[in-house]
DNA sequence: GAAGAACCGTACCGTACGGTACTCATTTTG
DNA sequence: CAAAATGAGTACCGTACGGTACGGTTCTTC
């Protein structure tokens, strides 16, 4: 249905307004990105906006799929993994993990979606999931796969897996961002809550015992 | 600030404007929620809501209030824990966590609470986290601390085990239910994931070896 | 049973937003 | 250089919503 990788995108001009957008959402919410907010930030027209976006649910699909493509995920390269390794890497990514979570936009966008989830045919939250978790749940499948290659994890269904190192990473964390809960003092503890949620993880998933923990 | 547990509530007449409401809600989401849309709906005048509750977000305030005395979590009551009935209660508790978190009510106030967390004064998000989440996790903080006490669990800090806890029997379910995605398959997986992550829990603060596993 | 409060239904007002139409300047194209 | 296209800026329209005011009806209270 969808051209997936090879859909045009937009011109750089389209995607300057793109960003006005976002950031017009990032400050003030959903009230605030009304078409003449977006025109007048982006110094455009409405008239261009409708040409280019369709209606206003094209300019959030838009704004979506522009910041999707903005933070596309390294892939990791193959490595000759051993137990320190893998577990600096699974820390890496709990990290990377809270750190895109907690992330102004991140939690502009799924403030967005969520609000849309209960009209008819949003499928803003389609997207979202499609384009934001299948991507870093792709990073962490490649290396959770790497770690049981290497015989250092033991698991039988790797989306369970995944859920599990999540999970323990995330709690209900997200959820409490989302509801606007000051979070200025847990980001300082992003890291040793990664390392935490490894240990517990690898307790779990690995073959091996790790080097004690303090 | 607040006069917590002998605030008035509302009268009858008032719970039902706010079930009509909460319907409303839920079938239709936020752009539904309108002044005059629960007038209609629950056979009352705009004029009385204002008079009952102030504005608009009055109303949703009472919404929140009126949902969370309605859920009230039932106490547990102390009894010779087991490792066998300590793992009961605690799939018990997984399994209503999901129930609660999956329900339209839970959905469809979380998602206006969420909408609302980007407005200034929005202490709706901040509600429903007292309100709800808080109760919840009193219960397993029993739970858990009645575990400890009995010598079957082991950990440093009850919030981190509730964490845990939390985590692995939700992971991004929550999320994703709040995006909109179709639960309909899922939902009838509850009890086989409140089992395995209360397994995996036990595996990681246990002190008994549980009973084998399939 | 009369006085008064509570309340329903509706009409009304101001505002804000989505979307369209139009004018004029700038750029592109033959 | 002329013609065509692009796009900014603005004005405009219809609608929907939050909030208020008012007339009429039912319920309470003495």
């Amino acid at each position: 249905m969808s051209s997936l990788s090879t859909q045009p995108e937009f011109s750089p001009r389209q995607n300057a307004v793109l960003d006005s957008a976002l950031r017009l959402l990032v400050d003030g919410g959903e009230r605030a990105l009304t078409t003449a907010g977006v025109a007048r930030a982006a110094n455009c027209s409405k008239e261009s906006l409708y040409k280019w976006f369709g209606d206003r649910d094209g300019i959030l699909s838009a704004m979506i799929g522009y910041q999707a493509s903005k933070v596309r995920t390294l892939e990791e390269r193959a490595e000759t993994l051993t137990v320190d390794s893998l577990r600096a890497h699974l820390v890496v990514f709990a990290r990377d993990l809270l750190d895109v979570l907690s992330g102004d936009v991140s939690l502009a966008l799924n403030r967005l979606a969520i609000g849309q989830a209960s009209r008819d045919g949003s499928h803003l939250g389609q997207m979202l999931q499609e384009r934001g978790r299948r991507q870093i749940g792709k990073r962490a499948g490649g290396l959770l796969d790497a770690g049981r290659r290497a015989g250092l994890l033991r698991f039988d269904n790797g989306e369970e897996a995944y859920g599990m190192l999540y999970g323990l990473v995330v709690t209900d964390l997200h959820l409490r961002m989302l509801l606007g809960e000051d979070m200025k003092l847990t980001k300082q503890d992003f890291s040793r809550r990664a390392e935490r949620a490894v240990d517990a993880f690898l307790d779990l998933c690995g073959t091996k015992k790790q080097t004690a923990k303090p």
